[in-house]
DNA sequence: TGAAAGATTCGCT
DNA sequence: GCGAATCTTTCAG
């Protein structure tokens, strides 16, 4: 497996189409010599002005990471339980961004990555992280990999009551880690 | 200062 | 299929 880290430059400004072009990137947590992989099959896109997402009604210090250049990681405790994970996917000072919703084990993962709330466990990500440049030098970064381009469903996004029927989830097709 | 809702998951019916 | 778990954020009073 080649893995090589992705630049800033490598990731489309606009949360929408980063939320599709993560699909097939993978996502890289080294840690104390362990080191863990996965591949992204599933994501939601939440660009600004969408009454969805937390950054819709500004900027607060909850949701200050999605403010940050695209490529910086925003994570927050939902339900008081699990910690899920975005990308941010705007120019500074624009919030919007993508949530991850579901990973392809490749290296060092031994539990259950098919959901947003699963695969913080699985990667060990929590509130650590919220913040973290995933384009630099760090424990926790985007990569690419060699592999036949994805193939991309689109469909509603999941578990929100508000602008529900916005086209913005993105899958790979057939792919048995997506979610539900 | 209090209360309600929330980008989920798990267990039981 | 439905409700509980669990706690932070946000908004109302």
């Amino acid at each position: 497996m080649r893995l090589r880290p992705l630049a800033r430059a490598d990731l489309p400004s606009g949360s929408v189409s980063l939320a599709r072009f993560l699909i097939g990137t993978v996502l890289v947590h080294e840690d104390a010599g362990i080191q863990r992989i996965g591949r992204i099959v599933e994501t939601e896109a939440y660009p600004p002005g969408d009454q969805a997402a937390h950054a819709y009604i500004g900027k607060t210090a909850r949701n200050a990471s999605l403010f940050l250049e695209r490529g910086h990681a925003y994570v927050y405790l939902s339900y008081g339980i699990h910690w899920l994970f975005n990308v941010s996917g705007e120019g500074a000072g624009i919030g919007g961004g993508a949530l991850v919703r579901a990973l392809e084990p490749l290296a060092g993962l031994d539990r259950a990555t098919n959901g947003p709330g699963r695969l913080t466990v699985a990667m060990s990500i929590d509130r650590r992280f919220d913040g973290v440049d995933l384009c630099a030098r760090g424990p926790l970064w985007l990569g690419s990999i060699e592999r036949p381009p994805a193939r991309i469903v689109t469909s509603k996004r999941i578990g929100i009551s508000k602008a529900v029927d916005r086209p913005w989830r993105f899958a790979e097709r057939d792919n048995p880690y997506v979610s539900r």
